[in-house]
DNA sequence: TTTGATTTTGAGCGACCGTTCAAGTTAAAA
DNA sequence: TTTTAACTTGAACGGTCGCTCAAAATCAAA
């Protein structure tokens, strides 16, 4: 009883993912915040209770965001591989200029924080290790489906994934020749296949 | 005639390098550097103008040596690729733990300065693209050496070089499971010739 | 309509930031 | 030895940082 919040929590965290997913969260300040999320100091401190509050919702919201965008493509996929390549296709080509950076939100989480006592590398870690996990069990899934060999494991097959996808998003964060992402994308999963 | 320079500006920059490439540009405080490499803000803003000063010239002074380091590779190799390879092993396995962190530090500036209208930004795209062009010439003498087929460009073989070693280093970065490094730069190299 | 718990506001706090510059120190030239 | 230009020092400046909190605004319950 008495008043109610005005804000909505989730766009809220959407648009400070935003933010901090172009920016970093060093180069991000309260003043920047405040006007990408229309909220006072006090607001977002009775909310979030700090900056880095803040950043470890707007991160951990990023991953959920990520998996459910994964979901989506396994849904209109008849392979897991399928949806899997549509997925990178999507990141990769068409959101190049969409989307705050070209690397993932996690990865540079992941750079940035890089020195071992820092609260949020550890985040970073534990979302990191939950993704390879989620991924390890879809390449499980894509064995007993017979889309993939069984000559190496699924966990190879994860590693594998991120190596590529991560070394894709980060080559393609550089301007230039784009036009060769399909190319490189084909051969991503032509090699995944021959494991 | 006057006053000599105390300070060996080599060694100021390695030091200041190494802090950079740990912590970030914008992590990184001028107290920090000060305390790094012993020397007062007077003496630094002499010398290098500003903290971006100092950094931009802290991160060509770490392209140069890891184009050396590259060199001194190839030099007790008798092939190219062997040289490459015994390059991507030394930085992933055996630096993990002596180098202020396990990315390339050109990757780090290009993660970190990702908006096009910084001027760090362009520095990093340059540096990168200077650095695949050294790549793409050792590509093609080893083709010329019959080391590496004819089937893909020199600059595909480039390509596919930096998206495996930087996928490499950021998925080590990660403490656990460093063990798996040797198999999958094993993987990589496999892949490599099968191009 | 009044009450009162809850949320929002924004001025402003202390701390730290990148940077400056007057004063002190140094050493080659005179 | 004196001069003097170059280098080093470190206190301190204005600005911005993350954050606080008293006051105003809000709205369900009485």
């Amino acid at each position: 009883m008495a008043n109610k919040v005005k804000f909505e929590r989730d766009k809220v965290v959407y648009l400070a993912s935003q933010l901090f997913w172009q920016k970093g969260f060093h180069a991000t300040s309260t003043r920047d915040l405040q006007d990408a999320i229309n909220m006072r100091p006090g607001s977002i401190y009775a909310a979030f209770g700090s900056k880095e509050g803040l950043y470890r919702e707007s991160l951990k919201d990023y991953t959920l965001q990520m998996q459910s965008q994964i979901q989506g493509f396994l849904a209109t996929s008849d392979t897991i591989v399928g949806g899997l390549r549509a997925f990178v296709e999507s990141v990769v080509i068409a959101k190049k200029d969409c989307n705050p950076s070209a690397i993932c939100m996690l990865v540079k989480a992941n750079n940035e924080f890089a020195t071992k006592d820092e609260t949020l590398y550890e985040l970073s870690l534990d979302l990191l290790a939950q993704f390879e996990s989620d991924l390890i069990e879809l390449f499980k899934q894509a064995q007993l489906n017979n889309e993939l060999s069984n000559a190496v494991t699924a966990q190879e097959y994860a590693q594998f994934f991120q190596v590529q996808f991560t070394g894709l998003r980060g080559y393609f964060n550089r301007p230039n020749n784009i036009h060769l992402a399909p190319k490189m994308i084909n051969q991503m999963f032509a090699l995944l296949r021959k494991l």
